[in-house]
DNA sequence: GATGAATGAGAATTCATTCAT
DNA sequence: GATGAATGAATTCTCATTCAT
């Protein structure tokens, strides 16, 4: 993931995938039909699971505000526990997102319908979901983007809070 | 640049360059040293353009928020004057940035001079700079992602109002 | 080796090589940087060896003459064993020697240093020992070239004391 | 030329040489068939004529000594005026001679026929004629090729007769 | 179950030659 | 007569995948 991550997926043979997993080039072929299905397999294992991860932190929250500090929380949680895997899950994998089948739940759909019920509610003022839900990844997304450019610290969880701020602040605003 | 935005600059061949551009693969050779070469010249010269219209159209205004404001509007503009320019310039281009010099200014530098002397003058609330503009750029690029994905409609130039108000109240929210 | 003799290294492809070899082009490649790496290793290998031969072989007599004698003979009983390989490192290995380290034994350096001392004994006439090398080396190769292109028969061998005979009198004519 | 015997003829493109002659590629085709052609012209024309050169230069002499010694220095003579000319007939051509007429006199036949009477006549010891030829060439070419490698002064002249002496002393030993 | 050499289908690149202007 | 862009056939090289050991 790592060499995913850091030279792109189509730079990253298959060869240099054996050599950092210590095991031969055709050895992997006794654990993935090839290289796609390994690149799909890591990808929808971690991105189901962290959709679901952000379900589960959601639900256990009443408010809305609540709900989303509680999703951006994970976001946060997420990525300083395993920067490699948040990197690849968000920006790497574009091309893997098309194999999902409609009706899986991802991040993005987890936040959209939070957001749909908070403006439903009157939480949040009525607007496009849609453009919300983008906000809040941006707010989130983009800091991470910048800690992987080294143009800032990359703890996300020391900046949590005021990202929690600034999102909720975009999506509330007139 | 169509091809690279859509199936991504790796996944793009001379041949499939060629034929676009109807030429044959040998007669690229004669304008471009290589693929890189190409992508790289592509890439320099929309890039530092554009962040050139930036500066300009935020040294037109005199107030902090107005520099911003323009600079989004910019941001719109560009986008929807030429979508799948924008959308390489902004998401296609990775490992092109490390190649342009330290000095050169980007998107980034020029919205980040801008930011941090409203902080400075105080028009914007005392905080990390880089932060503030990554803000701004999540705000931004964001939906141009989501428009990408056809989450959202492409027309950047509608919503813009909405995302000068979304990212001045994510930087100006203590 | 063969193909890069009778028809140079520039004009034998690697699919050449890989018939020859009888294996495909792109395995030659587990065992190979490229072809550059190829020819280089191909000739290193075999040059140096064969510097060393001739140095062992001097290093046996003591006398200046015998020393040469003993040379000359490396060389014809090299080339009568493998002429290809005489020949591709003699003749088609231009733009290999640059490579070699400036310190690294080669036949030429072998034989100018046995050459340099038997003039410091008297054993051979005052004279500039780069140009007795040279008289050494083309009394000897020479010949080779002859046979090569069938102006000569190709046993070496054969004429080994004639070319000792002729070589040691183009260094000890005054 | 230059680029022939400084690259090697493979190794030189036809852009190289109309750069060079300050031509355009195409221009160069209404002088020359092809490349192929361009590199024969090159060769015949100067090979036949240094031939001839030689061959005037034995028929002015009576003796054979004399002869062989008249040939030399017009070797020595035509590596001066022009090195690059003189290396490109002598070391970068192979390939081209098989394209000469069986009959047509070269260098090499025009020394072979001289020494060849010197030896009927008895001013040469009897001998394999070949041989004694390649001895010749050898002790004048070699010390070329280490002046092209920087191992000798590139003045010829300047050792001429002691090319003459070598050449004699190699020719005349039994 | 692992290995790594081998394969073969491309991919990038080069270059002699042609040809419209 | 010159130009230089264009061509297309080769050429070098890459890499996912297979397979005998």
């Amino acid at each position: 993931m790592q060499l995913f991550v850091e030279k792109g997926v189509a730079e990253t043979t298959v060869r240099d995938i054996a050599q950092s997993v210590g095991l031969s080039e055709g050895a992997l072929y006794r654990h993935f039909t090839g290289k796609d299905e390994l690149v799909w397999q890591l990808f929808e294992r971690n991105y189901t699971e962290f959709a679901g991860r952000l379900g589960t932190l959601a639900a256990a929250e009443s408010g809305t505000r609540e709900k989303v500090a509680a999703m951006i929380r994970g976001f946060c949680q997420a990525h300083d526990e395993n920067p490699i895997l948040f990197r690849f899950l968000v920006f790497t994998q574009h091309g893997q997102l098309g194999r999902l089948a409609e009706t899986t739940p991802t991040p993005v759909s987890v936040m959209r319908a939070v957001i749909e019920r908070g403006i439903a509610s009157g939480e949040i003022p009525k607007q496009e979901p849609d453009l919300a839900t983008a906000f809040v990844f941006g707010v989130v997304l983009e800091p991470v983007q910048f800690a992987a450019y080294g143009r800032l610290p990359s703890d996300m969880n020391a900046i949590c809070e005021r990202l929690i701020a600034a999102a909720w602040a975009a999506i509330t605003t007139a």
